[in-house]
DNA sequence: GTCTATACTAGGATAGAC
DNA sequence: GTCTATCCTAGTATAGAC
């Protein structure tokens, strides 16, 4: 709009484009999303937006590696709280699943993994794949058989909120869906969506 | 190009458009793919795709029931083949894996359910979602924590063809990760993309 | 650090011929 | 049934001011 809005230092801005650029991303993936409706979100002008990334793509990258770090410490923490005497899946799932409430956060990544054919994403994406897989395997300690077991479900988790399932559904199918998918977690989504559809 | 090419029936131009089609979305996903790509591939005018569906959008979601079609067949398929004395999971496994032969069918389903926030798109991805789930539970049997951890596989089994990782990798992580998901189904998998990377 | 204005391009869709 | 030519919009990126 006309004069410029509240000033800030460059870091925090930074920080509040990239918030914004993983609910628009998540919502409409890489291609669809635009600047514009990043750039709205966030408060500032498009040109703007462009400014503090370079591009579209750099900006893209920027977010794709915030969210994994928001993965990656997620589960670190999750993995730090655990004792040894009982299974690590709940702790590491609800940790991700808590990480829904970062608008965007998880479908953002569901659409980065789709992105293997493109020459600048496509690497990054399968590298921060195989670091979420390390972490499973060598810090949480799964055998692979768990960690991929753990990572099917979490792909179905955003996969759902990518659908946008209602949260609370009359359809018994899907609220069926729902329990088995999110397990001891369910009470916790029902939470964080009440009554919305689900999405990132 | 100039001259007007192998004049064919509107039902048979159909079909070579829509796996062109699936091959081009799986590939780049709704937004990105391009008309003229799928035009290119189809070995006609961009114009003409356009003029055989109406729209880009309509050619993807008739692209999208095709390839709900492929899945529901494939895993029918299966159904009718088994015998209740074993577990029936590898059997649709092998058949959701001989999928990816179809060059993008598989990636396009997952793009396909990462459009839930498209006001056209999405309903079509919920209830083909819903149409494959239903099978699993009432057609294969499968109780719903058995249809959950199936599906997660399968998106997992998507995501690894999205990221087109190496179907042959050096990496001792990677060819665990692969052997781990695609199970008794990695000879198929390295069957079908011998040394190339893996992509739908 | 942030804006307005604008240049430029890609790509979907239409018109009309054959 | 299929093409060429073209229109038109949306959207990224740049220039330059404040």
């Amino acid at each position: 709009m006309t004069t410029p809005r509240t000033r800030m230092p460059a870091a925090a801005r930074r920080t509040s484009i990239l918030v914004a650029a993983a609910e628009v991303f998540g919502q409409r993936g890489y291609a669809a999303a635009t600047t514009d409706a990043i750039a709205q979100l966030a408060g500032i002008s498009q040109a703007y937006v462009i400014r503090s990334f370079g591009s579209k793509e750099a900006l893209f990258i920027a977010t794709a590696e915030h969210v994994l770090d928001l993965v990656t410490d997620a589960f670190r923490t999750a993995i730090a709280e655990a004792d040894d005497t009982r299974r690590i899946e709940p702790l590491l799932g609800a940790a991700y699943v808590r990480l829904a409430a970062d608008r965007g956060a998880l479908v953002t990544l569901l659409h980065l993994f789709t992105l293997g054919q493109d020459p600048r994403i496509g690497p990054i994406a399968r590298a921060g794949f195989l670091r979420i897989l390390a972490i499973l395997r060598e810090e949480a300690g799964l055998s692979m058989e768990r960690a991929t077991a753990f990572l099917g479900n979490g792909m179905l988790v955003s996969t759902i909120l990518g659908l946008q399932l209602p949260a609370e559904s009359e359809d018994p199918a899907t609220a069926e869906l729902l329990e088995a998918t999110f397990r001891e977690n369910t009470p916790l989504v029902r939470e964080l969506f009440g009554g919305r559809d689900l999405d990132g």
